[in-house]
DNA sequence: CAGTATCCCGGAGGATACTG
DNA sequence: CAGTATCCTCCGGGATACTG
């Protein structure tokens, strides 16, 4: 890992385009959710469903296969009856987790502070727009 | 920081509707590209334009004054002509600009690696739909 | 249980024209 | 230069019903 260097000319890198579309998948909240719930252990459907809260099946399908294809999590069917399916972060994953997870408690450690700078700021507005 | 604590039940936390809301703007692909293009140095309206490529001025607008009002940029007008306009991290936006530069130094990192999986991925899903 | 298949809507976000 | 104002398109994402 390469320390935070102040960009140069990122706009015209050639892999800009590219970079700019995975971390608009990473960054995704369902994409940070789904990682961050299987972080520690493997999950099946339902209960990814349960924990992250507020998804429908078909998104939580949608995010994880799109991170199956990207080889973030692994899928592995139990032919019983019912049928049981069990993801896993890969190495991959799990690297990625890292980041993410500091990600997700940076926001917890600061959202009292940034909930009380948009309340004086929306004051602010109002006390102006009369 | 705590460290990446494997999550017990996140999904029924009360705060986790706004975690997941401010997780969704902090994700967002343009506010990782502004706040990464304004690590370092401030930055004004139109360099920031050029720089993250591909933008269009109206969502830069709607992303530097999301971000202001979360308190995570200043913006400084001076009164010149032509008029100029330069923004610059807070300090809070600076603590987030660390965990969101590793996020996409990550992406850099492991670029090639994503882009291979899914290669493979996609051949395997074509010889298995004949 | 773990999905797939449809339908549908609101809003993200681009393009363009105008303004101080 | 640094925006604001409009218009329009597309698709993220929810709700629901069905299936192996």
């Amino acid at each position: 890992m390469h320390m935070p260097t102040p960009p140069k000319e990122p706009g015209t890198h050639p892999d800009c385009r590219k970079v700019n579309e995975i971390l608009g998948r990473m960054g995704d909240k369902w994409t940070i959710m789904a990682i961050t719930m299987l972080a520690g252990e493997p999950r099946r459907f339902n209960e990814l469903k349960r924990l992250i809260g507020g998804i429908s099946q078909q998104m939580l399908t949608r995010t994880l296969k799109a991170l199956e294809r990207d080889g973030m999590v692994t899928r592995k069917v139990y032919p019983t009856i019912p049928p049981q399916v069990e993801y896993a972060l890969t190495d991959l994953g799990r690297s990625l987790a890292t980041p993410l997870m500091q990600l997700a408690m940076w926001v917890l450690d600061h959202l009292g502070e940034i909930e009380a700078h948009r309340a004086s700021h929306d004051a602010r507005l109002l006390s102006e727009d009369r």
